[in-house]
DNA sequence: CTAAAAATACCAACATTAAGGTATTTTCAT
DNA sequence: ATGAAAATACCTTAATGTTGGTATTTTTAG
């Protein structure tokens, strides 16, 4: 299999993490990283210049984060490619990237040289490359919204959720949302019921675990 | 100013962060760096074997964290400086490593060449360095600390609010302890009292916002 | 040792919540 | 337009929580 080079672009507001992907990649002669910025704004801007084949991104980054910069990125530049390389990988980032900004990889700080090699090479060959561990995070994700869906939680109930989290009375909420007291009671009834509850600290304790909060 | 040699190990869990601080200090001839490993076990083994003049750790690993491996550092080589390189710098990790492993200096990851170098020549030569957040987050725990020993939460009563977070009632916590409803509801009322507050979720507010749970 | 602080326990009275209903009105998709 | 789902509202009873007390024992610091 003949390697063409491979252009590469980093984002990340540290500066040591672009350095050290730099390093890791110098090893390989078919990649060459062609733009560098610790601000994902100026790399916006960089990639209307420079051609790039893969985009590496971080998540969390002042200014514009991830997610953010790899959906204009998508809409500006259809043709490169895009892999997150983030701390954490929680699911619910990994499905939101996945989903609204098209990614192609994701993985995390915690990479290898190989590893990493591994999917830049299989990404700009038009695959896709996900750790292990953000398989796993995501599927735990997929879980719980399944789960969510499955309750059946209503808006106004999420509502009351909230108001409740936020640590108003039945009384208080009643006159906030203009309803009676009694429609409150009736909906913390129903959601105690729904999510098998029967304190409010459990209940906040299920919302919580939930991403209802 | 003769500058002689200084000798650096680094420990971090992340590949790319070695080799990215490796990269930042290669601009700096009187720099190097002598040990490099992703496992602060392995660290704490080859500082037996190698001489060391400041280590550079993470804060957050596996096995075995900053924290820790900092202290057994101050124990087994008392000449060694420690500098601790971390992404968040929360207060109270940061007041621990001060007071009980005795650090010199704590940087947040998103630091450039020029303050690394500086950090790592003022502790060589016998001074402190801690950056500009982390100061100013360690200001902040000072004060929650502050208003913690002012408000002056006894630990039965720490015990009773980590008991009502984890969602008992009265009862269950009376039953629990060996104690009567009663002094329960004795320590909630002067829970509440000491707090400001009048509801559950008010309280676990303040406990979350207080550092209590 | 002694005084202060903390933990313990109880009472009364009122407020609120939880859990069981029933029932009407809106909203929304077919 | 119509039937199902959601939101609305009210009732009752038992349980729990709140708030005002008082008071004894244990621990702790000076």
């Amino acid at each position: 299999m003949i390697q063409k080079t491979i252009r590469i672009a980093i984002v990340d507001d540290h500066e040591i993490v672009i350095d050290g992907i730099n390093a890791l990649l110098t090893n390989y002669p078919n990649f060459v990283v062609v733009a560098n910025s610790t601000s994902s704004v100026k790399m916006l801007r960089l990639l209307d210049e420079i051609s790039v084949d893969i985009l590496l991104t971080d998540i969390m980054m002042p200014e514009m984060n991830g997610q953010q910069l790899a959906k204009k990125v998508r809409q500006q530049h259809p043709e490169i490619k895009i892999i997150a390389l983030s701390m954490s990988g929680q699911g619910e980032v990994v499905s939101e990237m996945i989903n609204n900004a098209d990614i192609s990889g994701y993985v995390l700080k915690n990479i290898g040289k190989a590893e990493l090699a591994a999917a830049i090479t299989k990404v700009a060959n038009g695959g896709i490359y996900f750790s292990e561990e953000v398989i796993e995070e995501l599927k735990i994700f997929t879980a719980i919204k399944k789960e969510n869906s499955e309750i059946n939680i209503t808006a106004r109930e999420l509502e009351i959720i909230q108001l409740i989290a936020s640590d108003l009375t039945s009384k208080d909420i009643a006159s906030k949302l203009f309803i009676s007291e009694r429609t409150v009671e009736t909906h913390r009834k129903n959601i105690f019921k729904k999510t098998n509850c029967n304190s409010v600290v459990g209940m906040l304790k299920y919302a919580a675990e939930h991403r209802l909060i």
